[in-house]
DNA sequence: TGAATTGTTATCGT
DNA sequence: AACGATAACAATTC
């Protein structure tokens, strides 16, 4: 599950009890998730955590040497932490044991994760796009990006690719508050309605991060962002913004959620002129 | 029991 | 080439 606001808290509720920490032994018990293998991995062994930090899903560990340990929760990761007077979670899959006793572990119930080892960070996350929150990617650039594809605008947001973080949660949520519909073609954006989602995607994910992330089951806990979820989720229930009751589709294969009114599809006839809205999808010639 | 699940990737067809 | 659809990965929960 964890997203880009689920992996920041992760990463900053690590960092102050992993940084200056050294790893002792890396105990690999689902080895098919260490890449570019588990004998590669090992070579965490023996180094020093200088840093934690987050590339889009990802979370980062800086070590001594120049290396890195990239780690991806994929679907059902969770990281924990195990020692003398605290039990191993359930589905632990790759234990680091540290000099100070304790054990971090990423637990998996799926055995989706994958844990990475890099000497060259930028050379692994070469296909990886910017970073959502990032001042790189000013209105001008995403608006630039956007008008050179011709594709949906919601699997677009997914693609990571294109941009590193969102998953379904906070895309469905950034659309809505930009009051797009999840088929409009990425090309057909205005600069104005690029503007508005860039806006309203750095929002919800701040919002995230400042609620600890969304805890929606039993994988990712803590986190209070569900209770602010205005679309994802909420099939039948009304809009925040106009009552109306808010629908569920299949997109992609993914569960999409939208308001109906706030968010039209277009092209699509037999729906009500976009009232209170500026005309906003019809570009100049 | 059966359906659904937050992410990514390979593959196929258009 | 780019894109959409599909399956696969694997397990758990409701």
């Amino acid at each position: 599950m964890p997203e880009l606001p689920e992996v920041e808290t992760i990463a900053c509720r690590l960092r102050p009890d992993l940084v200056g920490r050294r790893i002792l032994q890396l105990e690999a018990r689902w080895p098919k998730s260490l890449w570019p293998s588990p004998e590669a991995v090992r070579a965490c062994e023996g180094r020093q955590v200088h840093r934690v930090d987050r590339r889009g899903k990802h979370l980062l560990l800086g070590l001594s040497g120049g290396s890195w340990l990239a780690i991806h929760l994929r679907m059902s990761g969770r990281m924990e932490w195990a020692g003398p007077h605290l039990p191993e979670p359930r589905h632990a899959r790759t234990l680091w044991h540290l000099d100070d006793g304790r054990c971090l572990v990423m637990a998996d119930a799926r055995k989706f994760g994958r844990v990475i080892f890099t000497q060259d960070l930028a050379g692994t996350f070469v296909d990886l796009g910017p970073e959502p929150l990032g001042d790189g990617l000013t209105p001008a650039v995403f608006a630039a990006r956007l008008q050179a594809r011709d594709r949906a605008i919601k699997p677009l947001l997914l693609d990571q690719t294109f941009l590193a973080g969102l998953g379904n949660i906070y895309t469905d949520e950034a659309l809505f508050r930009a009051r797009l519909h999840p088929l409009t073609p990425a090309s057909a954006l205005t600069r104005a309605e690029a503007t508005a989602l860039l806006t309203a995607i750095r929002e919800v994910l701040r919002e995230g991060i400042a609620h600890c992330g969304t805890s929606l089951d039993w994988i990712y806990p803590d986190g209070r962002m569900q209770e602010f979820l205005r679309v994802y989720g909420r099939a039948g229930a009304p809009c925040t913004a106009c009552g109306a009751p808010i629908v569920r589709a299949v997109l992609g294969q993914r569960g999409t959620w939208t308001c109906p009114r706030c968010q039209p599809e277009p092209g699509v006839s037999g729906y009500s002129p976009r009232h209170a809205l500026p005309a906003r999808r019809t570009r100049p010639p």
